[in-house]
DNA sequence: AATACACTTGAATAATTGTTAAAACGTTCT
DNA sequence: AGAACGTTTTAACAATTATTCAAGTGTATT
């Protein structure tokens, strides 16, 4: 580490890259849109609706990660857990990669 | 897979999530932030001005995964090889981690 | 209190990434 | 041609992450 400058940002560039760590799946990026339109689901609607079969326990630790992340909170209702994104403007990196023109 | 619709979103998913896996690493992140003030860096002065310790080794493999994946750009100029962002847009991803706010 | 339902947890294994060090490559300079 | 410089490549190993399956927890229903 160089100076306290950089160590600031050195924290900074880990936690990007802890986030970004985090949703790198195509799984998880299709959770996050599903919440992105409906707010709120529970374990097993997620799993039915995500593209790509998905165990429910498979399910569940994604939900964990992004959960221990910040990145979901979740709510228990009777016998269901919904989840939702914890800050939704998140859902700008999909306009900004979706902008990009790689080869 | 579960129709021709979700078929392409899968496709695209996979896509973001390859270009997302590609850059969620302190060090990669760094770099992407020295090419965004520089536009074009050698291997070398991106391994004195990134804010930890990287052997030029470890830069060079750095900047292969990333130029293999698209993001990156490389020009040849005698001895040194200069790195650029293949496309801009993407540093807006930083801006757009900056601006959530997760607990 | 027994069963069923929705979800979580843990542990074991597979797969992918990250790191290091040494050798190789191509360009310039003498 | 030989040395020096900047970069890449390879291969080996370490570390992290993904996946699966079985067992566990808590809430509702009978």
């Amino acid at each position: 580490m160089k100076n306290t400058k950089t160590n600031i940002s050195a924290k900074r560039l880990e936690q990007v890259a802890k986030i970004l760590k985090t949703i790198a799946h195509p799984v998880k990026l299709d959770i996050l849109e599903l919440l992105g339109e409906h707010n709120s689901l529970s374990v097993s609607s997620l799993c039915e609706m995500v593209d790509s079969d998905c165990e429910i326990s498979m399910m569940s630790h994604h939900l964990a990660k992004m959960k221990d992340n910040g990145i979901l909170v979740s709510a228990k209702e009777g016998k269901q857990v919904y989840y939702s994104i914890a800050d939704r403007n998140l859902l700008k990196i999909f306009n900004c990669i979706d902008n990009c023109n790689f080869e």
